[in-house]
DNA sequence: TACATTGATAATAACGTTTTCATAGCGAGC
DNA sequence: GCTCGCTATGAAAACGTTATTATCAATGTA
């Protein structure tokens, strides 16, 4: 009586069934035009909203979705989520977040909890093993960003373009010894873009001086300088933005200015990249683009009446040229 | 059989009813310690978990809490997000995230969509009416953080003694004619800095030019620029950090030099304040701290047998000596 | 000794849906 | 005209918990 509205109510004030009132919501096709329009204005009338708890408990389903991220504080993450978001709200999707801290073992436990209280998960940059994916994989319907593992499905960026992009870019400019700092061994698109660089470097014929690797991290890219500077080069690829930010920085404090004594370019064009002084050269990843078609991948997983999902996804970069590579100083030929 | 243990299966398993079984989870004192012992053992055998939907359905609770900010990809949500997120699994609570993308009237809606999938609210920076929270705070338990409203719990900063330490800070550099550069005046918190600068630049006898309100943006920073530039001040306090650095990059283009020829100082102490070049003086606002101390008060909001919350909490501000403000051209007396 | 009192457990009734399964009505085909 | 099949609906049985009430033994009290 007082408590919140029930399908019962409807069914009393609509003249029909409990039954009749459920199947008008879930199955509308089976239900009289005339019984149903009744019983929608009766819902209506009364603002009847089903208890998602009573619907779960029969059906199995919560009707959330879940996001998994690493670290929300990196800006690469936040607006992934915000794709996601956006799109699950579309599809009416409310989404249960969870920031793993960047810890791989961690991050497979509570995607465990979480995937209890969901029926489909978006990991992203997933740091967990091979193994750990796939049986995760097995309980419920999941999408990856930025990672990939066979088998599973995923939305991923065309990281080999957007480096060869890179490397043509340098090599445009004249650099012929460029450096490269790497992102942490165990990331998946560190290892990805490392491969890429060799590739690509080996391809245009110039010289790759690997410089290590760092925390994907502003200090990771300031603890970087040193190496840099002995690298004896006249540009540097840095695996992300925010590590070339850091070294940028710290190169200062060298002395060293970017880009007239050294040309920088780094990964992601993340909102700072843009911001910075001089504004980083770099390549644009469509993040929210991904978070959003994820969502939709997911989306079809778990709606799938059907056969197969459709295949992985793989979205296209864009070179960004701005501030901090310029054209290595002319000698020779052109300079007498 | 096959499908997942439920409480019937440990209540045979331990040879007790299944009553027996929820008392020794829910009442645990109610049950003989032996018995209690010998349920548990059967239940972590079997590995039983709860199913959360058959528990909503009767107790009416969903153990889910609920975030809403107004935009995650504005470096200040993240960590305040962060913050309730690392609490709120201490406390076991999964977490639904929602972003409003800054818009009054749709954040209303959403929370109260997402009123019916939690238990109890964190608003970041609630953007709507006092009314409209008046409102929600009626359906379920809900804590501000940096807004608010009377009779609401609020987790706050103490944006008055932060502004305060920038204006004594100004001073001691011998500024004298200081521009305020607005947030929107829609914003709650800018309308409390507002009068905070105000009242403490007269406070210090110090003259307050205002220079208008911008979007708290990078770009609203950028377009600020002009204004600032005909203020004719030495020194600019800007509302946030982000709007700083957006003001100090556009001077750039106008060949004035931070701080050089002006001071800047920010507020926030966004990460990439000490990242920028030069880095940003500012005032740090303990975000993920806030969001911590939110949560714990929704806690004890929603699980408050008995009377009153404890008030709401103002944290400290502290403000950060950086590089981007400097001791006014010495003239006068001293350079004589 | 009889009779409250307490403590531990069991039985059972909700909670609000969805989903068989059954049934009534009704037009079509033989 | 009788059955067949199809559509629209209703009745009732789940789903897995928790909360309420009842039962029963043990203990304390008069």
């Amino acid at each position: 009586m007082s408590g919140p509205v029930t399908i019962r109510d409807v069914a009393r004030a609509a003249d029909v069934s409990p039954a009749t009132v459920s199947r008008t919501f879930v199955r509308p096709e089976k239900v009289d035009a005339v019984t149903r329009e009744r019983v929608l204005s009766a819902a209506a009338r009364l603002d009847y909203r089903p208890n998602r708890a009573a619907q779960s408990l029969i059906t199995g389903l919560t009707g959330n979705i879940g996001i998994v991220v690493p670290d929300l504080t990196n800006p690469f993450f936040p607006s992934v989520v915000r794709g996601i978001q956006s799109r699950a709200e579309e599809l009416g999707y409310p989404v249960l977040l969870v920031d793993t801290g960047e810890d791989a073992a961690r991050e497979s436990e509570l995607v465990t909890r979480l995937g209890r209280q969901v029926d489909g998960l978006v990991l992203c940059a997933a740091r967990m093993s091979d193994e750990d994916l796939l049986s995760h994989r097995q309980q419920r319907p999941l999408v990856l960003i930025n990672r990939e593992v066979p088998g599973v499905p995923a939305v991923t960026f065309d990281n080999a373009a957007g480096i060869a992009q890179e490397v043509m870019h340098l090599k445009a400019l004249g650099h012929v010894r460029i450096g490269y700092v790497a992102g942490p061994g165990t990331s998946y698109s560190s290892r990805v873009r490392q491969g890429a660089v060799t590739t690509h470097l080996a391809a245009a014929a110039l010289t790759e001086v690997a410089v290590g690797s760092f925390a994907p991290s502003f200090d990771g890219g300031r603890s970087a300088a040193e190496k840099v500077l002995l690298a004896n080069v006249t540009a540097v690829m840095v695996y992300n933005d925010v590590m070339a930010l850091g070294l940028i920085n710290q190169l200062a404090q060298y002395g060293v200015s970017v880009p007239n004594d050294l040309t920088v370019v780094g990964y992601d064009d993340i909102e700072f990249a843009a911001m910075a002084n001089p504004a980083l050269t770099t390549v644009r990843v469509p993040r929210e683009e991904a978070g959003a078609l994820a969502m939709s991948y997911l989306n079809a997983l778990m709606t799938a009446t059907g056969p197969a999902p459709e295949p992985p996804a793989q979205l296209k970069t864009e070179f960004i040229f701005r501030g901090t590579s310029v054209r290595v100083p002319l000698t020779g030929a052109l300079a007498e």
